[in-house]
DNA sequence: GATCCGCAGATTGGATCCAATCTGCTTTGG
DNA sequence: CCAAAGCAGATTGGATCCAATCTGCGGATC
């Protein structure tokens, strides 16, 4: 069994999947190199099928390789992370108004709960003790939102498009812009209720329009605060 | 100097795009098996950079690898083809739109150009022995325009996922709906010189929604033809 | 005291080697 | 004559080995 840290002989597939865990959740910080050794030990496998999932990572944009420096954690530019969100935008845009026509009743069920949750977001933040459980609810509940919304798009591509995307952006970026303004995040709460809104009434333009918009205020935030 | 097929010596890079040519152009059939050592010989290396490339191209989705048996070129199904031309409509929509507002002079007369070979190829394809000549020239004008919309829409996360999608379809796709029908060709032209009106008007929602619809067209050929 | 040079250690890139697995053909049994 | 078993060749997956290159540090030089 597992002597080490996770399942003993890892494919290349399992190292990729760990890999974005560990970026995405920050354990490995962005800028910061990737050693091939370690990765190896770390999975009990040769360097080999650590070099191919470092290129997989590397073609999905997620790190750059240096040539005989290695693999470091890409630094997106304000630039990169305007565009990308402005991309972002245009897709879920798009998937909430397919999803408009072609929701399910479960489907809107977990909305409404996600609406609930969002609320409760709100008042969960005024509490300064409770930030950081506020930050991971809202996470959670954002990208269960988003998720849903692009599931009952019931378009693959645009899914693969969208998390191709999404890999390529730091998480938890949005939660840095809201974090600390009740108003801010009092809107993002109305922003997803008013696109469920849209969705269940099979309003597809107003729920494009409406997450279009959802998605360049979010964008505004991140970069003012970066800025 | 070099005495193999191409460039002595190859980086990862080189094979990756070397590869992708080949996929694109047809050399490699869809569906069709990548045989590592062929290709190490072909740019004189080894098979390790070589399997890193092809793990590049997996995550492109060009490629699946299949446990002991080798990669293929990924054959789409019908359902991912139309999914992928829907979602590439929404993504140059949404360029164009955003050319109306930023485009050059000088990229606005390489789009008059195009209009101009576009009417060309018209009248070339009616001759049945120029209908290579009238694909070439065709394919070659429309990669040109799309080009340069993208281009002029200056968003470069647009450009990478637009990029992303077509990896993921047959080359002269389009094409192989319009061939044989004058009608469709003529009105192929006439969309493409309406998006380039829209355009130079600085009309972005028009350019946004012909772009839309130009793509379902030519999407709803290409299900005609495979149905 | 600052700068340049060069060496040791670390790390990567790629070649080669071997085991595991798959394919297709041949053989064997019914 | 057909189906199942088995064997040989081809091919991949991964481990290991070695050369090339980069980094950081210490000493020589001005």
């Amino acid at each position: 069994m597992a002597a080490r840290g996770s399942a003993d002989v890892a494919s290349v597939r399992d190292i990729v999947d760990r890999l974005q865990e560990r970026i995405g959740s920050g354990e490995i910080p962005i800028g910061g190199w990737i050693r091939q050794e370690q990765v190896a030990q770390q999975h009990g496998v040769s360097r080999t099928p650590v070099r191919e999932a470092l290129r997989q990572l590397e073609a999905l944009g997620v790190v750059e390789m240096v040539a005989h420096r290695g693999a470091r954690v890409t630094l997106p530019s304000t630039r990169d992370i305007a565009e990308a969100l402005e991309v972002r935008g245009v897709l879920e845009g798009h998937a909430a108004q397919l999803a408009a026509d072609r929701i399910t009743e479960a489907q809107l069920e977990v909305l409404a709960g996600t609406d609930a949750t969002f609320r409760r977001v709100v008042v969960l933040a005024r509490d300064p003790d409770a930030q950081e459980e506020a930050r991971e609810l809202w996470y959670r509940t954002n990208s269960l939102f988003h998720a849903t919304v692009v599931e009952a798009a019931g378009n693959r591509q645009l899914t693969a498009s969208l998390d191709a995307l999404h890999h390529r952006l730091p998480r938890n970026l949005t939660w840095a812009g809201l974090a600390g303004d009740p108003r801010l995040l009092d809107r993002n709460a109305d922003d997803h209720i008013a696109i469920t809104a849209a969705i269940r009434a099979g309003e597809g333009e107003r729920a494009r329009s409406l997450t279009l918009q959802h998605a360049r205020r979010a964008a505004e935030m991140i970069l003012v605060r970066r800025a």
